[in-house]
DNA sequence: GAATGTGAAGGTTTTCACAGCA
DNA sequence: TGCTGTGAAAACCTTCACATTC
């Protein structure tokens, strides 16, 4: 059986971390009144190669102009459509804790277009108090209320030894993006992407990195 | 010249940040009160490969009995040794907005031995007042405090717009490793670590995922 | 002249597959 | 027999270098 005619092109998860680095800058420039910018100049700011950005964007099309580089808004729109950040998402917020709590009033998450419009917690004195102009919902009717409001994308920040429980009626809820911040491995089925948020993590490669002398890409053992 | 007979051997990021993740796993373990633990379970359960997790190891010495796995308590302390958590370090957290607030209280870090002893902000109501039994200090005092609590690790957590400002006093006062929560990329000498924690990105990752049908590896475009 | 877009080369990381050991 | 440890192969990612275009 033949392909298909649809290109398949093999993206890595580097490639779509860069097009976030990209676009951050790109945000930056913008306000600067940059009007263009050259691959060199563009990974010179985020201490990459120009080679590495071309390359990166040109899986996606052709965006520059050759002799002169690329329009700064126009690119940073390009990046956002292939972000799919150009639009609005619908997101929930599971557990009030300290990470919780932080994440409600995080700015980041709203300039991209992540929108938080529920909340739920397990808490009797938090539930329906109001945070940030969200009235927080019991968990217990996470299900019908996730359906309700349309979630597209549910962001966990419970205790690891509840979380599983809560991903899994996540899932029946039909929510297919999970961003999960409890320290644990969750299983997911898999049409459903679930990415983890991992705060020891770069604390534990500073950690290493002082420990053994690391210098980036080699190690003296 | 002649390399000298210290082996140098490159260790990727990758394989560092699987560490983390075996530690963890590995933690879990002991609590379940498994004694040993195959690099196929051990994959299983992280889903990864066994032989990633054997190479993963090799790379640092031979820790498992062939026919029998890996002694779960005997490995999880062989990985502390080598991620430099089988210690205490002396942490600092400037900034106590919403993420810095969230840090403090952060049980994860403490669990591995990050301990943030000093606290710092600008906001005279701030300064003085007592969070978690630390007395916030004044940023004006960052450069002598950060030396006489020799402090090996600061946590950035101030607005994007004065981090670099911020992080040039750190780096004045010594510190070798900084890991940074606000959305811009900090210039450091090349003999400080530095490492970003950008909660932004993972949601973007799940944005790029569901706009592309993106299997893993794999992106149809 | 200046800078993009891109095959090809070069490196790095992962997976394979099997010898070797408990 | 079961599972580790590891060279070798395969897959993947980055960099090079240059033809191409403005």
């Amino acid at each position: 059986m033949v392909e298909s005619s649809e290109e398949k092109k093999r993206i890595s998860e580097s490639t779509i971390h860069r097009l976030s680095i990209y676009y951050r800058a790109l945000s930056l420039l913008e306000k600067e009144k940059h009007e263009t910018i050259s691959s060199k100049e563009l990974a010179k700011r985020e201490k990459l190669t120009p080679a590495q950005v071309r390359k990166d964007l040109s899986f996606f099309g052709s965006f520059g102009t050759r002799g002169l580089g690329y329009n700064v808004v126009e690119l940073k729109q390009k990046i956002a459509g292939i972000l799919g950040i150009n639009r609005q998402w619908r997101v929930a917020l599971i557990g009030l804790g300290n990470i919780g709590s932080a994440l409600v009033s995080y700015k980041e998450f709203v300039r991209q277009g992540f929108n938080i419009m529920k909340l739920f917690d397990n808490d009797q004195r938090k539930i329906g108090s109001n945070h940030k102009g969200i009235i927080v919902s019991d968990i217990k009717n996470l299900e019908s209320e996730l359906k309700e409001a349309n979630i597209e994308i549910v962001i966990i920040a419970v205790p690891a030894t509840v979380a599983q429980y809560i991903v899994d009626n996540v899932v029946e809820a039909g929510v297919k993006a999970i961003l999960n911040f409890a320290p644990i491995n969750l299983r997911v089925p898999p049409d459903v992407y679930l990415r983890n948020e991992n705060m020891s993590m770069e604390l534990e490669y500073l950690s290493f990195a002082m420990v053994n002398n690391h210098t980036p890409k080699r190690v003296k053992i």
